[in-house]
RNA sequence: GGCCCCGUCGCCAAGUGGUAAGGCAGAGGUCUGCAAAACCUUUAUCACCAGUUCGAAUCUGGUCGGGGCCUCCA
């Protein structure tokens, strides 16, 4: 089976074909550069992430531009209101997303443009909308006439009259229709400006992901991708400005993400329950976070709440257990790499199908704990280590789990590695030292040794009310949070 | 008011025409000096009503409930 996604403008899941076989162009939208990304931000990018990570994993050449909005109303204010510039401010935001993105774990992108250093290209196509007779200037404003654009709200599958019927012109602005949008904003004192054929100003928000995108990837190309309330107005107007100039379909397959809730109320300054990236790594593993996302589809609401955060810690926890295990039991097994080995394969392709319907990632993810199940299954079989089926079951099953996983961006941490931070985080909150819990360790050895199995439990039994698991093992005794 | 989405086991969450994946939590069991992990067994007819169909969680209409976009927003 092949890959197929829900396309926005044609509402349904399509077959996906790029435009030229084999390679794939990729745009979404960035972030605008004033206040540190929020956990609806990150979202956003580990669905893109993913996209072009399982695009490249299918064996597509992707070229994925994400762009920055680096200049833009909110900027300037926010950057008046500290008195500093707002370039200054800009790549103070610039650096901080980095840091986030590269904290949870994203790849980079092939291409990550800024708007600011596409000044020209911006003025370049609003000369061609205006040459067109799609878009007019005035008073150093340039606005894209809506009406001179037939299939306007084919994304969002809104009506014109319907819309008009409530819109209204700002105070200050010169539009003809009042849905009509601007291009070039004329440049007020103190605000970043550029010299144009309309006097000084600066670009709308719109027209520089148009330009950037034509710039990368051609007039046309495959996928184009962001929340989904950038649909209208943000990406209506783009396919607006960029059909109107070039007169060829923009783009193919447009994806919309779905949004993150938090205790079941939308996420808004205004509620108080803001959380961004960096608050919420301080408190989850960033592959806890995005095994959390990737546990529902991409286009339905996500809850965000500390149980559901435990909830994915667990699920990861179960994994790299399991994975764990299976290093350390084929580490000192024979492994008959000519006996043929399904399990793997099957998970593989079981994988594969749900990720080809439309990054069914929830669904993915099940087939894996499918196989970390089958897994452990055979590991507990008596005697598994002189069968050589079952042994090479458990080889193709491990490295098809880690495979797999890397193509979601998880499990990429060496697993007794990333049980101990997990283990130390946790204890860091907790009223016992790690020193502690080795003495008792050390005070209840003694006590199995004397076969004072009422002290030795007592012991065990004194510890797990203080939270800390003890874990018997032939290497020792070891412990685990509760 | 316009457009759109959702309502599946205690919780999270797949499933879009053929009779309900998976995870967490719960119960019982195997293993263990005791325990943990792991494994096994076990827990739903899909908000409600009426239709279409041999057959519907899945299609149609309606009711109730929740949410989003329509101004900046991932």
């Amino acid at each position: 089976m092949s890959l197929r996604l829900y396309n926005t403008l044609t509402g349904t899941k399509e077959p996906f074909t790029p435009l030229e076989p084999g390679k794939v162009g990729m745009y979404v939208c960035g972030v605008t550069v004033y206040d540190y990304c929020h956990i609806g931000h990150a979202r956003a990018n580990i669905v893109f992430d993913i996209v072009y990570r399982y695009l490249k994993y299918s064996g597509y050449d992707v070229t994925y531009v994400r762009n920055y909005t680096d200049v833009d109303d909110k900027i300037i204010q926010r950057a008046n209101e500290r008195g500093i510039n707002s370039t200054a401010l800009s790549e103070e935001f610039i650096r901080a997303f980095d840091a986030d993105m590269a904290a949870l774990g994203l790849e980079k992108p092939t291409i990550e443009p800024k708007a600011t250093e596409h000044i020209e290209d911006i003025i370049a196509l609003v000369q061609k909308l205006i040459d067109a007779g799609k878009a007019y200037a005035v008073d150093g404003d340039v606005y894209f006439a809506v009406q001179s654009f037939d299939d306007y709200l084919k994304l969002s599958k809104r009506n014109l009259d319907d819309m008009q019927a409530g819109a209204r012109i700002a105070p200050g602005e010169k539009k003809r229709n009042p849905m009509d949008f601007a291009l070039w904003k004329a440049a007020k004192p103190e605000e970043p400006s550029w010299p144009s054929p309309w006097g000084e100003g600066r670009p709308g928000w719109h027209i520089e992901c148009s330009a950037m995108s034509t710039r990368y990837l051609g007039e046309s190309f495959d996928i184009h991708g962001g929340g989904k309330d950038l649909v209208f107005p943000h990406h209506e107007n783009e396919i607006a400005q960029s059909e109107a100039a070039s007169g060829k379909p923009f783009v193919k397959y447009w994806i919309h993400n779905g949004f993150v809730n938090v205790n079941q109320e939308k996420m808004s300054k205004s509620l108080g329950n803001f959380f961004t990236i960096r608050d919420i790594l301080q408190q989850y593993d960033p592959e806890v976070v995005r095994f959390f996302i990737l546990s529902a589809h991409y286009r339905s609401p996500i809850d965000f709440s500390d149980q559901n955060l435990k909830e994915a810690r667990h699920g990861l926890t179960r994994f790299y257990e399991g994975l764990h295990a299976a290093a350390q039991v084929l580490a000192q097994c024979d492994i008959d790499t000519s006996v043929e080995a399904n399990e793997g394969r099957e998970l593989k392709e079981r994988f594969q199908s749900a990720m080809d319907d439309d990054f069914n990632t929830a669904q993915a993810i099940g087939f894996l704990f499918d196989g970390v199940r089958n897994m452990n299954r055979l590991m507990s079989e008596k005697k598994f280590r002189k069968k050589k089926d079952k042994v090479a079951e458990v080889n193709a099953l491990y490295h098809t789990l880690l495979e797999l996983g890397g193509v979601v961006g998880i499990f990429g941490s060496e697993p007794e590695a990333w049980l101990e931070r997990q283990k130390m985080a946790a204890l860091a909150d907790m009223d016992i030292s790690a020193e502690e819990i080795e003495e008792k360790i050390a005070a209840r050895l003694q006590a199995r040794r004397d076969k004072d199995f009422a002290r030795s439990d007592a012991i065990r039994d004194e510890l797990e009310e203080r939270g800390i698991l003890l874990l018997d093992s032939a290497e020792g005794t070891s412990w685990k949070i509760k």
